[in-house]
DNA sequence: GCCAACGTTGGC
DNA sequence: GCCAACGTTGGC
């Protein structure tokens, strides 16, 4: 099993909305790294660090479990949504999805600041300067150590 | 709202 | 294939 980290807007979507909607596909990933992981490292029953990003206090608030395999992300080819993408088509899609289900929320925000600031933490991808991925992997041990924050 | 850090695009 | 221009992400 692998761990990883999806970061959301909760203007867009929340942990709170997850939970609501118990399960979501995760479109609108328009980078190659990230639809990488998904589509190559992903596995059902993975785990997920779900990351409220762009916000007053941007940090981990939940976690979320991989519910599907990759899929072609419908959004690509749908001229009307903001996703669409004019040179994918559907021999060829070009951006994938994961579907991801609720798993729990946190009783707490574990704070982009405090993980900054972990000696213990400094080798994970979500505190170098200028990460901009929104789906990256996260080491067991960096799994286990945070949850240990919580 | 600003802007640094990236990724992508397209002219050449 | 280089790289300038442009667009986006996301912390602050």
């Amino acid at each position: 099993m692998n761990y990883w980290l999806m970061k959301s807007e909760p203007d867009a979507f929340s942990i709170d909305d997850l939970k609501r909607k118990k399960q979501e596909a995760w479109d609108g990933v328009r980078n190659y790294q990230a639809r990488n992981f998904m589509r190559d490292g992903m596995r059902p029953g993975d785990r997920v660090f779900f990351y409220h990003s762009n916000c007053a206090v941007p940090g981990i608030v939940g976690i979320a479990e991989v519910a599907t395999d990759a899929y072609p992300d419908p959004s690509q080819f749908d001229p009307k949504s903001h996703y669409f993408d004019p040179a994918s088509t559907r021999d060829k899609p070009r951006w994938m999805l994961v579907e991801v289900k609720f798993v729990k929320k946190l009783k707490r925000t574990i704070s982009l600041y405090e993980l900054k600031s972990d000696p213990a933490l400094e080798g994970m991808p979500l505190v170098r300067k200028g990460n901009r991925l929104s789906v990256m992997p996260v080491e067991a041990a960096d799994w286990k150590y945070i949850l240990a924050m919580e």
